[in-house]
DNA sequence: ACTTGACCTAAACCTGACTTTAGGTTCTAA
DNA sequence: TTAGAACCTAAAGTCAGGTTTAGGTCAAGT
């Protein structure tokens, strides 16, 4: 099957200049184009667009991403690196997902911070509840990585 | 508590250049100086970071959140709209945690498939293998968003 | 043949989030 | 009281990841 870079977009929700960019960033090796210079996305190029996703949110720059998908072509002879750079996306992205569920407590904290202050009309009484008046389950917000060294409360 | 932006940067891994960027986006309402203009971070000082680090990750600009620390200096007229602030971005991280899911299993079975590629020393082996030659726990791999529209195999 | 919507390129532009530079001031310890 | 580390500002620079612009070309229907 294929597509114009029109229906690709549509499909897809990618803007065209943006397919146009990481063409130009050569992220789609081999794309074939009509007599008149008109690009032809196949199933292979569509293909590709969901590993650029994939290695996006893991973190990879488009650069990157072209590296490799130059390893792609090589063939054979770079499947292991191509490999450990699975192995280390999963890290990656597994780290992430920490950062996430932090993120999410602290958010679950002051979603009820600002109900309690709303229920009472003001800040001050959530800011003054000592913690053994906070439910067990939103206090599951304990900070993260940079800032453990100091406390935490309400600015 | 006080500290100075030298202690700060090393205790929270945040570059100098940025805590000033920060300060000179107006992150950092009512900070006080020493009498020869040094900033004088304090405890609310590093609240506010924690409150900066949240929000970034959950997807506000740093503009953004300074209108949130406006909100905050308005005191309890404010409250409404700071409550809806956090529980629009628990929402927007429900998503990103469902996107990074997708991703993971995306990245498992690129594991899988390079795994398989390397035992059998070429990437004809796993590139062939039938649906029902995958294991059921690598097959949590289906695509997301935004190219459900077309099928997905290896580039 | 002709129109018109979809496509093309090169090059300039944009935005966010910092970082660097250049030149000067402050603070602390000997 | 003076050296040097740590701080200050304003302004310019950087980088990624696109988007916009200007000026064309292509292709499908009439």
């Amino acid at each position: 099957m294929q597509y114009s870079i029109g229906e690709v977009a549509k499909t897809t929700g990618i803007a065209i200049s943006t397919l146009r960019y990481y063409d130009r960033e050569g992220l789609f090796p081999n794309m074939e184009r009509s007599g008149g210079g008109i690009r032809r996305f196949t199933d292979k190029e569509i293909e590709i667009l969901g590993v650029i996703e994939c290695l996006k949110t893991s973190g990879l720059s488009i650069k990157e991403i072209k590296l490799f998908l130059d390893w792609c072509q090589e063939g054979d002879g770079s499947l292991q690196k191509r490999r450990n750079l699975f192995y280390e996306r999963l890290a990656v992205v597994t780290k992430q997902m920490e950062e996430l569920q932090k993120t999410m407590n602290t958010l679950r904290f002051k979603c009820w911070y600002y109900d309690t202050a709303l229920a009472a009309g003001t800040e001050a009484v959530p800011k003054s509840l000592p913690q053994s008046e906070i439910p067990e389950d939103i206090l599951a917000y304990q900070r993260s990585g940079c800032l453990k060294s100091f406390e935490q409360t309400e600015p």
